[in-house]
DNA sequence: TTGTTTTTGTTCGACTCGGTACACAAATGA
DNA sequence: TCATTTGTGTACCGAGTCGAACAAAAACAA
């Protein structure tokens, strides 16, 4: 499933995921319009018929790398509340970890579709759909488990406290993206993690 | 103060408080790389020479642009903040006014700092600066406010409070942006107060 | 009037944009 | 060996980019 064993002509010299990765950080550094052709070619280290051949255009490779970059990123903050063994401990690894992803050493600070694709939405119906879907996505899963844990009748709903809790994730990601250090960033991490904790009680 | 009487060429042909207007549309629709100068000269109404003679590069009137929208918004949140009339109130008064401004049906939704000059951040310390010093004094001064009225000794510092309420108002803006609903961005701006005023209490 | 000052519209130039044509290189199958 | 298939490299395309040069136009001063 992974290849079919034989291909028939001259084997490519690069290997996708490697480029993709390149991709992003220079689709993360410049946004979508930011980003020409010459500075994504030259970053991923193949020539423009290449990554046409490969990708398609610029606007196909940017949905393409956005889509790894949501999963990648979900998977990450889910993984990071589970781990938590409270209510409090699990938001505060879910935030603790959007820090890290969004300040990481090898790549610009920020996230791809708050600085990226959001940007654009004005002017793209198809990214706009698409950071809506993924912010739905990612507020019924929340709600989801915090329906599980909030006492019924009180008096901020399960999917406020997740548009809440979606919301001190993407204000991390676009203060970090402005330079606040971590430090800083971690402290606010701590404090809405209390605060959120204290709203669902 | 407003103008010298007399002056001395021939009067400009425009009223650069209009045409700056315009240019905010501009810059707010297409984000700062997005906005080509033919799109500015085009919406303002007046040609390159004259912008440039008025107002400098693009660059410098996107940072004009930038603190005279940044001024507006936050005069129009604080004087929505003073109508309300408890501690819920007053943060639900302000997140219905940022649900207006960022919905506003005269120009693209969203948010200049958070969509435009953040996006740039990375390449462009300067806009970088202006977006991490305008988050520092808005969490500043609603800090202040909740240092008033919060108990001491709560387990939630005012300025974690403060900085939760800015993240609230960003994201507002991100997902006004991308084209939620305007009854979806009030719920979510009710709830948030609520949650808000519960954790603050 | 005649000159001075400032804004205006046209045009230009050097460059970059996203995207492609085409010949060459490197692999496989017969 | 030789045709076939597929990726690579160069060179290029028209359109669009930011910015500036230039002279005409419109006001005031003398």
């Amino acid at each position: 499933m992974i290849q079919t064993p034989k291909k028939r002509g001259r084997p490519r010299a690069f290997d996708p995921a490697v480029v993709l990765e390149r991709a992003t950080e220079t689709f993360l550094r410049f946004g979508y319009s930011g980003a020409s052709l010459d500075a994504l070619t030259t970053s991923m280290g193949l020539n423009k018929p290449s990554l046409y051949a490969a990708f398609g255009d610029k606007r196909a490779l940017f949905v393409r790398v956005l889509e790894d970059r949501a999963n990648q990123v979900a998977k990450r903050i889910q993984t990071a509340f589970a781990r938590g063994d409270s209510l409090e401990g699990s938001l505060q690894e879910a935030f603790l970890e959007a820090v890290e992803i969004y300040t990481a050493d090898d790549a610009p600070p920020g996230c791809l579709i708050v600085s990226g694709s959001s940007t654009e939405a004005v002017v793209d119906e198809g990214l706009a759909q698409f950071s809506r879907e993924f912010f739905a996505r990612c507020d019924h899963v929340v709600a989801k488990w915090f329906t599980e844990r909030v006492p019924v009748g009180g008096d901020v709903s399960a999917l406020n406290l997740s548009r809440l809790f979606n919301g001190v994730i993407h204000d991390l990601a676009l203060r970090a993206r402005v330079g606040e250090s971590r430090a800083r960033l971690r402290d606010h991490a701590q404090g809405a993690a209390r605060a959120l904790a204290k709203a669902a009680g």
